[in-house]
This record gives C-alpha cells, structure tokens and sequence, in this order.
DNA sequence: GTCTATAACTTGATAGAC
DNA sequence: GTCTATCAAGTTATAGAC
C-alpha cells in the first residue's frame, strides 16, 4: 500500500508538511507502535511533533482525544484499504497476504498504534480492530466462498501482520523475516489450495 | 496444556498458595496480560498479589528484575510445551493447532505477558519470543518435512494466538471466537494439505 | 496557535521500624 | 520477610502570557 499523496484538505497521514492535528497523530502512532503506550506521552509526542505540550494540547484537549484521534485515521484508511483489496487485479486474497506484513504504510502504522492500544485495554480500539477484521473477512469469504479457508487465510495475515510489527527481526535464520520470495511460495499454496477445495 | 501441580519446590504457575515470589510474578504477568504495561505498576502488582510494595521489592528489587523473573518462567514452560508437543499422540501439528488459542494456561499467560513486555521494545523479551517461535518451527519442519507448508502452519499458529489474546470477543458472528469445531475443521484442512503434499 | 509555568497526581525506589 | 513512610522524577492537565 504506497502511501499516494494526492489532495491536501482530506489526507490523513502526515509525513512532513501536514497540518499540525496530523503530524501530533502521526507522532503518537509511531511512539506507540516503536514503543509502546508507556513511551507515547505527551511530552513525548510533543517532541516529536515539533510542538510544545501546551500546543499539544490546544489541538488535543486530553489524551483522549489524541486516542479518537488515530482512531478515526484507522477508520478512513481501513475504507480504503478495503475499496482497494475488492479492486486488486490479482485478486482480493493474494493482495491481502501480500500487504498483511507490517512495512511502515500510514495503514500499518494506524493498525499497529491501534493494537497496541487496544492491549491496554481501551475497548474502543478492540472494537475498531475488529470491525477492520471483519471487513477483510468479509472479502476474503466473498472471494473464495469457503468459511474454513477463509478462516485459515485470516489467520496466516493475522500471524504476518503480528509477526511483522510484534517480532521484528530474528535469532535464526530459519525464521528469519519472510521475504518477498517466501510470501510468494505461501501465495501460491493458498493458490493451490482454494483451486482444489474449488474444484471439489 | 492442564495445569498439573505436583511437586511444589519447583512449581513456576502461582496460583494460590504458592511461595510469595510466585505469587507476584503471577500477578504481574496477569496484570501485564489483562491491562497493559501501563496497568502493571509495582502497586498494582503488589496489591494483585497481597503484599506492600516493600515487601514486592524485598523479593524483586526492581521492575527490571520482575521482567526475569516473567522471562525465566516462560522458558521453563516452554521447555515444558516442546516436550508435551514432541510426544503428542495427535501429532505435532494438530497439537500445536489445538494449544495456540489463548486459554488462560500458565504458559499462555507467560507468553502473553512477555509479549507485552516485548512490545514495550524489551529487547529480551523479543528474544524471549523468538527462541519460542523457533523452538515449535523446527517442531513442525520436522513433522511435515515441508518449510512452506510449515512456515503457513506456524502462521495460523500465530493467528490463533494473536486473536485470542489481543482481540478477545467479536463484535460480528461472522468472526467470532472460534469454536471448538471450527478448529477441528482447521486441523482437518491443514491435516489434508499436508497430506497431498507429502503425496507429491 | 503556540508558548512557559505550575498544579495535582502517579511511579519506581530507598530507609528504616517491626 | 513484611510493613509504613518518604523522595525524586515523571505524567496529565490547567492558566495565562505572547
């Protein structure tokens, strides 16, 4: 998912020269995502923010807020992503194993903050988290129309996607990070698979 | 994975009335696990486990030597588990299938806590984890001889865990917690891959 | 819109009584 | 071994100047 920057008053993720309500987002979900909700305070996403934490705070009343804040990012990216997966030329499934893989898109970065908060148990973020799961579900079921496969293929970019952004980097090089060469053998047993339980 | 207690001095699961250090490495991983880095504050822990917070830092005295201690017991557990899976009469695979689903074992609870921990960029942690990961791949290569087709197995794997840890509950039917039958379908599926496979 | 100063509270850790 | 202070540092949030 290459981030394609296009028309400034609707963008929602925010590199550099965005708005300061977005580079105060994209701060916090990248503190929360390289480390954790202890390390995004607001001093801290402030800093990193290039504002101070009463600028901070003018733009985002509490914590709280700053929350709701990558919250609604997920949202507007998660419609996107699904908009973009239903149109994919190589098909809804392989395109979602290809970018279930944390690779620092604004998507990854919203989903990565968005767990990490969901895990110090703020419901909301469980709930958005979730609604994005089932979006995908949904797609992937549309697509092969088998609810155990479906599953099976929710589970092997769930285990990308927690790998990715939970366990980066490896001790041994047999499990070492998937490359690109690896995602495409698991692509096409996923192929072979679905052609054959298809083809009953 | 059954809790079985049976020679007290060298229990790693506290569960009631176990050695005061037990018990607070139980309270701490719990707390990490239910609520976040966050939530597990040394008074917390302490209260979670029935002691002052000085009488907590008489036995760990610091936050630092309570993460060993969580890291050191989830070694021993899963030195445990790679025993019970190797010897498994179901097979490895439909084993480790069937224990990745978070359900609130002593090993699960260490391997949740230490997720959490790693995710707090606990760099020992993250080691903790992969030695883990790494330990049940050469399990699962060796059973199926296939490194795709296991690499896909350790992925669901993953999934399993990732979902019922992280996303307890499920806002839609569609993707609710799954049940038992629909991870024997699971097992059935992969059981049939593998098979097909091993049959050239 | 952005800043500094500061209030109110929490956190990890120490000291010393029992 | 366990407790009650107590401390310094850090955290969220408010007030008010610019």
């Amino acid at each position: 998912m290459p981030d394609t920057p296009e028309n400034p008053p609707i963008d929602t993720a925010a590199p550099a020269s965005a708005s300061t309500r977005d580079r105060i987002i994209d701060a916090f979900a990248e503190l929360l995502g390289e480390n954790g909700e202890r390390a995004a305070t607001l001093d801290a996403v402030a800093a990193a923010a290039g504002v101070s934490k009463g600028g901070l705070l003018y733009h985002f009343g509490s914590k709280e807020a700053l929350i709701e804040g990558v919250l609604e990012r997920l949202a507007t990216l998660v419609e996107r992503d699904v908009a973009a997966i239903r149109s994919s030329p190589s098909g809804p499934v392989a395109h979602l194993i290809r970018t279930s893989m944390a690779t620092g898109s604004a998507l990854d970065k919203a989903l990565v903050a968005t767990s990490r908060l969901a895990q110090a148990s703020n419901s909301t973020a469980r709930d958005a988290l979730r609604a994005a799961n089932d979006a995908w579900y949904g797609i992937v079921l549309e697509s092969t129309g088998d609810p155990v496969l479906s599953r099976a293929i929710m589970l092997i970019s769930d285990g990308l996607a927690y790998g990715s952004a939970f366990l980066p980097g490896s001790s041994t090089p047999e499990t070492a990070e998937l490359s690109a060469s690896d995602i495409d053998d698991l692509v096409d047993l996923i192929t072979e698979v679905t052609a054959q339980r298809a083809g009953h």
